[in-house]
DNA sequence: AGGATTGTCCATCATATGATGGAAGCGATA
DNA sequence: TATCGCTTCCATCATATGATGGACAATCCT
C-alpha cells in the first residue's frame, strides 16, 4: 500500500504534487530558510494559501521532501546491490558510480537538499534527517568491508562516506563547478564520472595489506605513473 | 600595509573583530539567510545597533567574512606549496593532505561557509564568490597536471576538484558526520586524513593504466602529459 | 435545481528582520 | 568643569514572511 507522499506523487498533474516538485527545486536551490512559501506559490502560479490549503505548514513541505529523498535513494541503492550482487569490488564500483551519477543527476534538487539538510544546522529544534548512515553501512557491508552492519569499523565507514561525499557534491556543486571546468552539462556528467572512477577505483582495488575487507579482487599495482613524471 | 580586514583583526579584542567573529561563526552555522544580525549582536552580547555602527549592513559583513577566507587560504596553499616544492608527487600529497586538514579543522565554520556560499544560491544578484577556481588551476600547475594556468584540461581541473571537494565536504560536515563514525574529535581528524590518503594518493600516484572504463579519453601517453594533453 | 464539498484567491494579521535616529555614557583634553 | 568625539543602547520604522479567515467559483451528488 502507497504511503501518502507515493499517492500525492502518483498524480503529477494535482495541485499538491505540483507545488511539492517546485518547492523540492526550490529547498534545493536556495535553502529552507532561503525559500519563501511566496517564492513557492509563485513558481508554481498560485497563492499562498493553495499552498498551505494543501500542505499546512512550511516545514509540512519540508518534511515531505526530505522523506521523498529518503525513500527514493533507498530503492536505488537496493536497485543497485542487486545488478552488482557477486560480481568483483572492480565492476561494483564501476556499475555504481555509474548508476548513482546518472540517478542523482536527474535529481540535482534533491542531491543539493539532502546535503546541505545534513550539513547546515537548522533553528529549529526538530531536525528531521535523513538515514544516511543507515545506507553507508549497508554499502559498507555490501563492499564486502564489514561482516554485518553491527561490526564496521570508523575507516571502513569513513572510506564510504569519502566515495559518497565525493558524488554528492560534484552533483551539488554542479551549478558552481560547471562554468569552472567550462563544458556542457553532458560533458560535465562524463567527466564527474571519469573523475570518481579515477580516484575511487584505485583506492578501493588496491592490495594494501590494512585491508582486512578486500576480498575478491587483486589488482596489481602496473606502474604506469603517467602522472608522476614531473619532477 | 594590511587590509583594512587585517587591521581589523589584528586587534582581537577591539568590537569589529568581536564582531567579525561572531558573524563568521554564525554564518558558517546557519548559513546566510538562517543568521540574523540580532543573533550575532546576541553573540557577542551587544545591541544589533552596535553592529551596523561598525560594519553597516549584513552583507559587508558577510563579504568581509569571505573576503577574510580567500585571503587565509590563498597564503596557506602557498605556504604548503613552499615546503613540498620538488618533493615527489606521493609526498606532496602525504604532505598537502595533512596540512590542509590541519588548517582546515582550526577553522571548520569557515571551510562550512565557503563551501556553503559556493554552493548555494543567494537571491541577491550580487553574488560574492570566492576565487576557487583560481585556487584549481594552481594546485593543478604545482602537481604538475599542466604546464600553466592557461592550458588546463577539464579532466585535470575536475581530479583537482575531487580532491578538495572531499576535503571540505570531510571537515564541513564533521558535525553530521562524525556522530556517525562514532568518534571524538581528535579521532575524527586522524580518521579523515587516513581516508584521504586512503583515497587520493592511489589515484594520482598509481594510475593503474585503465581508464579502461571510459570510452574516449585515450591517453596512455608517458610523462606529464597525460593529463596536461589538450583534446 | 439546490445544496454540499472542494479548490482558489484576496485581504489581512502577527511576528521577525534589516536598518536607522537619537539619547546617553565615557574618556580625553583644554 | 565644559566640550568634543567615540561608542553603545533604546525605541522605532518599513518590509518580508509565515499563517489564517472568508468570499467566490467550480464541481459533484441527490
Amino acid at each position: 500500500m502507497p504511503t501518502p507522499l507515493e499517492k500525492v506523487k502518483s498524480q503529477p498533474d494535482s495541485m499538491k504534487a505540483r507545488i511539492f516538485a517546485a518547492a523540492q527545486k526550490l529547498f534545493a536551490q536556495y535553502g529552507y530558510e532561503g525559500t519563501t512559501t511566496r517564492m513557492i506559490a509563485a513558481e508554481v502560479g498560485i497563492d499562498i494559501s493553495t499552498l498551505y490549503y494543501h500542505w499546512g505548514e512550511k516545514k509540512e513541505l519540508y518534511l515531505a521532501v526530505l522523506e521523498n529523498f529518503d525513500n527514493e535513494i533507498g530503492t536505488k541503492l537496493k536497485e543497485i546491490e542487486a545488478i552488482v550482487h557477486g560480481k568483483s569490488l572492480h565492476h561494483r564500483l564501476d556499475v555504481a558510480i555509474e548508476e548513482m551519477c546518472n540517478y542523482l543527476f536527474e535529481n540535482i534538487e534533491v542531491t543539493r537538499l539532502i546535503l546541505f539538510s545534513s550539513f547546515l544546522k537548522s533553528k529549529d529544534t526538530t531536525d528531521p534527517g535523513v538515514s544516511i548512515s543507515e545506507y553507508i553501512s549497508n554499502v559498507a557491508v555490501a563492499m564486502g568491508m564489514a561482516m554485518d552492519k553491527s561490526s564496521i569499523t570508523p575507516t571502513a565507514k569513513a572510506r564510504v562516506m569519502a566515495m559518497v561525499l565525493s558524488l554528492f557534491s560534484f552533483i551539488s556543486g554542479e551549478t558552481f563547478l560547471r562554468p569552472i571546468l567550462d563544458v556542457d552539462p553532458d560533458h560535465y556528467i562524463a567527466v564527474v564520472k571519469e573523475t570518481l572512477k579515477f580516484i575511487l577505483i584505485p583506492a578501493f582495488t588496491q592490495q594494501t595489506g590494512d585491508l582486512s575487507f578486500n576480498k575478491n579482487d587483486s589488482q596489481a599495482d602496473a606502474n604506469n605513473s603517467a602522472i608522476t613524471g614531473k619532477n
